[in-house]
RNA sequence: GGCCCCGUAGCUCAACGGAUAGAGCGUCCCCCUCCUAAGGGGAAGGUUGCAGGUUCAAAUCCUGCCGGGGUCGCCA
């Protein structure tokens, strides 16, 4: 039971330190007991981290012995899962990291080690191997405790705390105000969504924010166009001229601004009306993608207007302390070289320094005619950020502004002076592919796809997994026929599958009148799971938690999809296995070994349930269900698409034909496994994190 | 031309500075009445674009080339 469960290290007990006992059972099923001594618990169980404290222990006292010398550095000291099996079960470079300043041959350092590392009962073999490599071996009790790490933990296993409760803010989308979200930002969105997750499971404290792009002169033509549909909503012809935005998700505004104004800013000047219909259709646009990103599975925190920082002197001061750094003057840059635009010439600028930071060139942050360029509230909007107490920043950018990054944490260094790191993943586009064929990039194109149309097609948690199985700067496939096969190539599916496998077993194990419920999996005898393919499952579950802290120290969510690959793919061989040899099923005819068999199939089945992030436990069914009949047409129809967002790729002429044809795969569907196990949504692409709310909990 | 990202097996891609660079697909060989119903197992396949450098150790870090993409004042 987990009320018996000792810390490794002082092998105190675990408790609640909670004040009372009804609290302390809440604590315990949240996976928040812990040894009130060192403060590891259910949220700390990095076996690689253990080990990696007996290791720098053992050195501690050989340094004491006078083996190795004093005032080593040992923060290069690492124990990480080794590439080859049969180098034991975790390796540590230590020897070959304190030769040199031990002044000492590694050989003779790694043995030393070793002999201190024995007295260890968690550590079963240490060998030397390589170039002064110490391979360990550990006990089997050891990797068998996971079964009970991960049932007790549940939500919690593989919390961390690695972020120190620090604040850090997440900016992505942050698409233009002026139409639904198309293709381009769903990739954005979801690795700025997932990344947030990740870092609050790793204990960061979070906060997801979307700056809304209403500053700038695309709003008013968003408000022009939908000017033109509300004279079309009052019986006129609309006359969407060149460089409007003609899609016919204005339509509704159009209507929207007749039934609040009826006929009365018709025959009116645009200076009557064009603040007020600029507000209206804006506030309307957002209202669309609050709702786009919620069938993503999304939900900002903070969404900041561009606008709303002119007129509050908050741009001004930002760049009078800039000035007062001697980081803002007035002068002449250079023609690009190399590619000079045919309408260059020379003019004075007001001027941001940020070659003091390395970038190539000073930044203008005014225009020609004095008004501020996109930069200057944009640098106001970080200054804003840092201001608000953040420790650390992220922006999740598409791949086409890399070259606003450097001004950006130049100014970002400059105002915080230092304090304030900002890190900016570059989103690299997604190429679409349907029938085997691409989608062509057309910027004529009668149509787009939007947000929408692919989590219809698709479902928001296949959309979710997929985007998640790149790194963010690298160019990423989306094949909507793929995605929805039953295959081995379907990464979703395999993944998915998976769990239904555990969740086939649980069901008849419950059939067979077994008691499948966590204290009694918990309560069983794991020591009988010392096959070494089970002990091989145990331990890939070992490395999620090194892994969460890896991923987030790196802003790097795609590892969880990758490691949730993995750990389907070492389920699937169990499985496999179990076909050829029958003391590898989960059922065996031996009731209380079934138990502790299906203990090692719920410990999966937590694992992918709960400890997974790239979504988020947002209750949205719609979500979830199949999609309509008439999914795969576009419905929102556009000559050019609105700009691109920051987080876009739409700059780079992102948008494309949806074809509505869609033959369904005679296989079946994702849809299908869905209705058959329940279980779709909950697994597979959408993982949520279960009971992770934004900011951090 | 400047800057940024990418370049790994035939293809698509992994690899926190670690050992003999790994998967999947494809190819070749063998097997398949059995918990879900995706078949399973094995083999071949590499100078990590090129050349230097740092390091006990480089696909990874630095420099320079080559190739692909992105971007370069009055768009956001």
């Amino acid at each position: 039971m987990a009320a018996q469960r000792r810390c490794r290290r002082t092998t105190q007990r675990w408790t609640s330190g909670a004040p009372d006992g009804a609290r302390a059972a809440l604590d315990l099923l949240a996976g928040l007991w812990q040894c009130q001594t060192c403060k590891t618990g259910f949220d700390q169980m990095n076996l690689f981290a253990e080990i990696r404290n007996a290791v720098v222990d053992a050195l501690g006292r050989m340094i004491a012995e006078g083996a190795l010398p004093s005032g080593l550095d040992l923060s290069a000291v690492a124990v990480e899962p080794p590439r080859d099996a049969a180098h034991g079960d975790m390796a540590v470079n230590a020897a070959m990291v304190l030769a040199k300043p031990a002044g000492k041959p590694p050989r003779e350092i790694a043995e030393g080690l070793a002999r201190e590392l024995m007295a260890d009962p968690r550590i079963a073999g240490a060998d030397v191997a390589g170039p002064g490599f110490l391979n360990l071996r550990l006990s089997a009790a050891l990797w068998q405790g996971v079964v009970r790490d991960v049932l007790a933990a549940g939500k919690g296993y593989g919390r961390s705390d690695i972020g120190g409760g620090n604040k850090v803010n997440v900016e992505f989308v942050s698409a233009n105000p002026t139409g639904p979200m198309h293709v381009g930002h769903v990739r954005g969105a979801v690795v700025g969504d997932a990344l947030s997750n990740l870092l609050a499971f790793a204990g960061w404290r979070v906060t997801r924010e979307y700056y809304i792009n209403d500053g700038g002169a695309q709003v008013d033509v968003l408000a022009r166009s939908a000017y033109e549909r509300y004279r079309e909503a009052n019986g006129l012809e609309p006359e969407i001229r060149e460089g409007l935005y003609p899609g016919d998700y204005l339509i509704p505004v159009g209507e929207a601004l007749k039934a609040k104004y009826g006929d009365s800013l018709l025959d009116k000047g645009e200076q009557y009306w064009l603040a007020e219909v600029r507000d209206f259709a804006t506030e309307m646009m957002m209202q669309m993608i609050r709702e786009d990103l919620a069938s993503l599975g999304v939900a900002m925190d903070v969404y900041s207007s561009e606008k709303a920082l002119y007129g509050t002197g908050e741009i001004e001061a930002a760049i009078e302390t800039l000035r007062g750094m001697d980081l803002i003057y007035d002068g002449v840059l250079e023609p690009p070289k190399g590619k000079e635009p045919e309408d260059w010439e020379p003019r004075e600028q007001t001027l941001f320094r940020s070659t003091a930071y390395g970038d190539d060139v000073d930044r203008p942050v005014k225009k020609s005619d004095g008004s501020w360029t996109y930069f200057a509230p944009d640098i106001a909007y970080h200054y804003n950020k840092v201001r608000r107490g953040f420790d650390q920043l992220i922006d999740i950018f598409g791949a086409d502004h890399g070259g606003y990054v450097k001004r950006m944490k130049a100014a970002v260094a400059a105002l915080s002076q230092g304090r304030v790191p900002l890190d900016i993943k570059l989103i690299q586009l997604v190429k679409l592919w349907k029938g085997g064929q691409p989608f062509k990039m057309s910027k004529r194109a009668g149509t787009f796809v939007t947000l929408r149309d692919v989590v219809e097609e698709v479902g928001a948690d296949v959309t979710r997994f997929i985007m998640l199985t790149r790194k963010n700067d690298v160019a990423l496939d989306f094949d909507f026929d793929k995605v929805q096969e039953q295959s081995k190539d379907n990464p979703v599916f395999y993944v998915q599958y998976a769990n239904a496998r555990v969740n086939s077993v649980l069901r008849k194990a419950r059939e067979a009148g077994l008691a499948v419920d966590d204290a009694s999996l918990l309560a069983a005898d794991h020591t009988q799971l010392s096959h070494d393919a089970e002990i091989a499952m145990l331990k890939k579950i070992a490395e999620w938690p090194r892994l969460v802290e890896i991923a987030a120290r790196n802003n790097e969510p795609h590892r969880v999809a990758f490691f949730l690959y993995d750990l389907a793919s070492d389920f699937h061989a169990l499985w496999n296995r179990g076909n050829d040899e029958g003391q590898l099923r989960f059922l065996q005819d031996d009731p209380a070994t079934s138990v502790a068999k299906i203990a090692l199939a719920g410990n999966k089945r937590c694992h992918l349930r709960r400890s997974c992030y790239l979504g988020r436990d947002a209750g949205r069914r719609n979500a979830l269900t199949k999609p309509s009949a008439s999914a795969g047409q576009s419905r929102r129809n556009g000559r050019d698409q609105p700009g691109p967002g920051r987080g876009s790729d739409g700059g780079s002429g992102f948008c494309r034909i949806w074809r509505a044809h869609s033959p369904r795969a005679g296989k079946g569907t994702a849809h299908d496994a869905d209705r058959r196990c329940g279980l779709f949504g909950r697994v597979g692409g959408g993982l949520r994190v279960l009971g992770l709310q934004a900011g951090g909990a």
